[in-house]
DNA sequence: TTGAAAGCGTTACCAC
DNA sequence: GTGGTAACGCTTTCAA
């Protein structure tokens, strides 16, 4: 009664200010049923007679309502957000594997919460944040989360997963390349190309995932060993990113001059922007590839396949990370204390100019 | 009192049950205040004495407190949400502009909510979705809002800017690269370095940045005609990106080969992407910059800088562009019916290898 | 299947 | 300055 009475106020009150927002209530007085059959027609949650559910659908659609998620997700102590935590997109890598994620979680029906973070600081006060907006789920594709704030996520009953970098979490799930996969096609490649004396370009500072590359790669390396007769060198870029690279070219070329280390025939890298970096750094030397040493770098984006690239990579499948990615959230949503996931994404090897496919 | 109860239960059950949420009454019985006054504490908002907030402040902190988000926001009808609609990740311009709007968004207190759009029907259901969150404020970066959508978010009393895109609507502000400053400082570039038959390329499909971009550097070439005797050939792209510029150079140098079109000697390109793809499309047919034209980008992207590349291009300011963008948002938020604003944001030449500075 | 009512956690207005 | 209380708009038992 009183309920009904209020409905009735608020149409009125619709009518006269400027188009106010129109609530569960104004549709049920519309439809002539109660709010909470409004609700059960929005949600596919308890049962609702086909004529009711379409009677609401009616005056719902003619009014215009839509439901407001603030209010749902305070309800249900959970919001259709998931929050994506990002580094330097400006790393084409970074941006790509953002875009295959927005795409994975609206396919699913979320809404992303992105924040790109620079420091510590900024990834506690991140986290923080989504907690505040009672998440589905935090996917991080960079940075170490603090053990306590992803603990506090877990308390909090929400999902973590990390990708391309391990968090040793107990109920923290993990989608990762394959790079070990990664370190074998390469090293094939390398080898039918009759590369001997390799050599691993990474970064000084570098992620986990191109240490971790690194390590599965030396360790293949030396387990042919025996078979091939290789030597390992390992070349070490001061800077990040593309000009990292080109500086390291620089300095292995001065090396090379005063004979301070031998020359190497195949060369396996961290990631593309690194590799365009060192092919762009031994060019300016006059080194070519293929002609003088082999390339095979690590992430296939955009600029590798260009014309003054034209880099053999090791391509990362984005989406299959995306989607396993979500998964585990939804997964570990539904089960909060199902085991730790672990999902290894395999990788290709897309074979271009700087060490061109074999036979 | 019953509340003074309710409040002791909950921290019960807090003891038993594994941390549950805490609230603001949480909070209130344990600093013996009111409910109010915790709320106060948090809002800077109605006044409260330094000693009650002090006491608040320790409560919070001991138990851990954070504000509900979707609580607020529910009560406010107005969340620290700022959506923002972008497309095509993958070009790296489009991918700064988000970080800057991210870095802006961050900054200013908010959380942003990204949505990556891939056609006209997605947008109108993330502009819904974005008012279903009650979004302080909308950002367009791509894709053309149908006007009844925006007017819908203007009723709902949200503002709508546009980036590099015009959207012709009252009440929507719009931020742009001052496409006109570019136009002259690429012409006069061009024509110190004695450039007279000039190339304007594009892609066929281009946004509306890229189509006034031409538009105004046609209307630039025109008015100076006269005095420097220029002609200005349209280059026409049919692909996006840097393939579409590869392919068409290939098709100008095929054209020249035919006789059918005369050489040109200065290229100004709507974006960066286009300009490396013809870059590298005109190195494959023996044509080198700048010995034997001149080429001008837009958008001064990370591999414009690149050694194999080296590009002339006009430089965008992405966090001009993304700080005013937020502050056109506030400005509407504080005063609903203020007249439209249109920023131009001024653009600069960086000059590099394809068009060097001139003495 | 449906409706009434009790929250969800805040904020803001209104007395004191 | 502070506390009580009515919203905010929705979901979800619990009876009927």
């Amino acid at each position: 009664m009183f309920e009904g009475k209020k409905g009735t106020m608020n149409k009125q009150s619709k009518t006269f200010t400027n188009r106010q927002t129109v609530t569960a209530q104004d549709v049920a007085d519309k439809a002539g049923v109660s709010r909470a059959s409004v609700s059960r027609t929005f949600t596919s949650n308890g049962s609702i007679a086909p004529e009711t559910r379409e009677k609401v659908m009616r005056a719902a659609s003619e009014l215009g309502y839509q439901v407001n998620f603030l209010a749902q997700g305070l309800n249900r102590k959970r919001s259709q957000l998931i929050g994506v935590v990002v580094a330097r997109l400006s790393d084409p890598f970074r941006s790509s594997l953002l875009e295959s994620l927005l795409t994975e979680i609206h396919e699913k029906g979320y809404q992303a919460l992105v924040t790109e973070v620079k420091n510590q600081e900024q990834l506690e006060e991140t986290i923080r944040q989504f907690t505040q907006y009672r998440v589905s789920g935090v996917v991080v594709t960079s940075g170490q989360p603090p053990t306590e704030l992803v603990s506090e996520c877990v308390q909090h009953n929400i999902p973590v997963v990390g990708i391309n970098r391990h968090m040793d979490l107990p109920y923290v799930d993990f989608v990762c390349s394959d790079n070990k996969m990664g370190a074998e096609l390469a090293l094939a490649q390398l080898l039918q190309s009759k590369c001997r004396a390799l050599g691993w370009l990474n970064y000084k500072g570098s992620t986990w995932a191109g240490v971790n590359r690194g390590k599965t790669y030396r360790r293949l390396v030396e387990s042919k060993q025996p078979e091939f007769g290789l030597t390992l060198s390992d070349l070490t870029a001061f800077e990040d990113g593309y000009e990292g690279g080109r500086a390291a070219a620089h300095d292995y070329c001065l090396s090379l001059k005063t004979g301070s280390v031998s020359k190497l025939d195949g060369i396996f890298c961290a990631n593309a922007q690194l590799a365009c970096g060192f092919l762009d750094g031994m060019r300016e030397c006059g080194f070519e590839a293929p002609k003088e040493f082999h390339l095979i770098g690590f992430d296939d984006t955009q600029i590798t396949a260009q014309y003054s690239y034209r880099l053999t990579t090791i391509r990362q499948n984005t989406s299959a990370m995306a989607s396993q990615a979500i998964a585990c959230l939804e997964a570990r949503g539904a089960d909060a204390n199902s085991a730790q996931r672990i999902e290894m994404i395999p990788v290709s090897l897309v074979c271009r100019h700087t060490s061109p496919m074999n036979d």
